[in-house]
RNA sequence: GCGCCCGUAGCUCAAUUGGAUAGAGCGUUAGCCUCCGGAGCUAAAGGUUACAGGUUCGAUUCCUGUCGGGCGCACCA
């Protein structure tokens, strides 16, 4: 990998020239250009620090390109640009031995070991289990199991968790629809509970539930609970199967229920009692609206979360006794941190933005260290079908699930757009688009190149030829398509490296997109298989090398790389 | 009213933790197959980065304000 013996460089020439940087090595920063002629890495490090080394940046560009250690390393030249700038050039040698270096490092090509082993832990999804999931899910599954394998990618041990809020009011209310939804076919006069799930599934449930024993239930004044368990587990089930459908499992799914049972829960409320950021009263001493009627419930447990930045004390244990979803939340965060993560990241949908705060609060109250929690919020994503909204109630129950977006466009396109944009922004996703098996899909368009490439591959294998394991020769390294391919796909390492510290999956897609353009503009400038074979080895190699990094690329997003794609016969023309 | 997200080509979106001349796809227009997959390639056209200030060597990026879109503001999750 360039990058820390670029910086190792760079630290090197700086003390040369008198200036020392060592406890800071890591914060220079360096960049890949877009622009071609400002080289193949550049550093600004001049213009950042010629404040206080007080000397002009171009003099400090100037010492430092004199005593950067060029020999032995991936660079030819390093020049001063613009207002001081640097600019470094691979040499030819290195470019040359690319193709055969990837093709050795294969699958790995891409890891390093920026992460040291540090682990992180990645919630995501983690919806309420009283419905299918929603394509807002799916999108949060899409982002959240890429990040595992980018943080995997770059050394960290990291794994994927889904959070279970099994207990509680939302499940009850679960339990009571599938009791009157049963009562309802069993011809039982029982209201149906005011805000309970709408959703049709509840009715395939109650036709599905054993009938002795759910009569018996609904008999029973305690009798919701029986159906509460069994919805439950069904939901459960299903989620975790269309999950495992669209391609994302996790290491874990870690119930709420738990919490309760092993008396974290308690022990949680006890720790924040011991640090003194709790009180009991009738209404918040921070925050609290005068003309709240609900002070009248009576006094509960509250968390000095004003304290730490957030705009009012929230509610931990109501005046019922029955905390709030937030101890549990601090709870299970609290446990995170108990089993070693160093590091979580939190995926939540848009509904739940207003909550960071609150969150980030509550574990500093705790006493975490400030940059233990990190949340990302998928953000809302619009469904459109002729160009129009896709309509969806989610109090009726109708809604667009993740099993019907795979039915409609496949797991592979629905990841590929959903990883398309950053996770915070909002996406309209066409679904026609995502429909359509031709080139205007830039799902198909990556993996066209890769099945393209096989293809070549393939028809070399049948002539006896294979890619060369030696450096490229330098007549085809001067074919300018070839050499923007190889450019290209030196990049790729410092691209993982970005896309999984910047928490930006999206830059994969993208970066995806640029290189099979950049293969299709080398395959159309350089026929590969030709009857020079020692010109055809050399081209195979960079092709290999080419469907090596594609492959990689996509198995980041989870998105298969075909190694043939058929036709879906046209539509009638 | 308060908080958060967003505003970039006709449309959907990028722009590498403040970098050099803001880029792709679609759509439009004009071209390219005796040859390895044309699901491809080449070129043209398309921009006051919503608006107004500020910070500095440098702003699409950071700060303030205005306008517009979305979401959230429970002793629900």
């Amino acid at each position: 990998m360039v990058w820390p013996t670029l910086t190792r460089g760079l630290a090197e020439a700086l003390r040369a020239a008198g200036i020392d940087v060592a406890d800071r090595v890591e914060r220079i920063e360096l960049q890949i250009p877009r622009e071609p002629d400002h080289g193949d890495w550049t550093t600004n490090v001049a213009l950042t620090l010629a404040r206080e080394a007080k000397r002009p940046p171009r003099a400090i560009a100037e010492a430092v390109a004199k005593a950067f250690p060029l020999a032995g390393g991936p660079f030819a030249a390093v020049e001063v640009a613009g207002p001081g700038f640097l600019n470094f050039r691979y040499g030819d040698a290195f470019l040359a031995a690319l193709p055969a270096r990837i093709a050795s490092d294969g699958t790995t090509f891409g890891r390093s070991e920026f992460g040291r082993g540090t682990a992180c832990l990645v919630e995501y999804v983690s919806a309420n289990p009283t419905g299918p999931l929603n394509v807002v899910n799916a999108r949060a599954a899409a982002v959240g199991s890429t990040l595992v394998r980018l943080l995997e990618a770059i050394g960290h041990r990291a794994e994927g968790e889904f959070y279970v809020n099994d207990a509680g009011r939302q499940v009850d209310l679960l339990g009571a629809s599938l009791a009157a939804r049963f009562a309802e076919r069993a011809g039982i006069a029982r209201a149906f509970p005011e805000d309970g799930y709408q959703g049709a599934y509840l009715r395939d449930l109650a036709a599905a539930l054993p009938e002795a024993e759910a009569r018996a239930a609904l008999a029973r004044p305690d009798g919701t609970a029986w159906f509460r368990d069994a919805a439950l587990e069904r939901v459960i089930e299903w989620q975790r199967r269309d999950l495992e459908a669209y391609g994302v499992t996790f290491a874990r799914w870690f119930r709420e229920s738990s919490l309760h049972a092993s008396g974290a829960v308690d022990e949680t409320l006890r720790a924040l009692e011991a640090r003194d950021v709790v009180y009991r009263a009738a209404r918040p001493e921070v925050g609290g609206d005068e003309d709240e009627p609900e002070a009248a419930q009576g006094e509960a447990t509250w968390l000095r979360t004003s304290r730490f930045g957030d705009e009012k004390d929230r509610v931990l244990v109501r005046a019922n006794g029955v905390p709030t979803y937030l101890l549990p939340d601090i709870a299970y965060h609290r446990d995170k941190r108990a089993r070693g993560f160093r590091h979580g990241i939190d995926i939540w949908g848009p509904d739940h933005h207003g909550h960071i705060t609150r969150m980030q609060a509550a574990l500093a109250a705790l006493g975490a260290e400030p940059d233990f929690l990190e949340i990302l919020i998928a953000q809302q994503v619009n469904l459109l079908s002729g160009g129009q909204p896709v309509k969806m109630s989610k109090r009726a129950g109708e809604f667009i699930t993740l099993r019907d977006l795979m039915d409609d466009v496949g797991a592979d396109c629905a990841k590929f757009f959903f990883l398309m944009r950053s996770t915070s922004a909002h996406l309209d996703f066409d679904l026609d688009l995502a429909k359509r098996q031709n080139d205007e899909n830039p799902a198909f368009y990556v993996q066209y190149a890769h099945a393209r490439i096989a293809s070549v591959l393939r028809y070399a294998a049948e002539r006896g030829l294979a890619a060369s394991g030696e450096a490229t020769p330098s007549a085809e390294l001067e074919i300018p398509e070839a050499r923007a391919l190889i450019r290209k796909l030196a990049t790729f390492p410092e691209l993982v490296r970005g896309a999984a510290v910047m928490r930006e999956p999206h830059r994969v897609p993208t970066y995806l997109v640029e290189t099979a353009a950049a293969f299709h503009r080398f395959y159309h400038a350089c026929r590969v298989v030709t009857d020079d074979a020692a010109r055809s080895r050399a081209r195979l190699a960079i092709a290999a090398a080419a469907r090596q990094v594609i492959a990689n690329g996509l198995a980041l997003m989870g998105v298969s790389a075909p190694e043939r794609m058929e036709r879906a016969a046209e539509a009638a023309t």
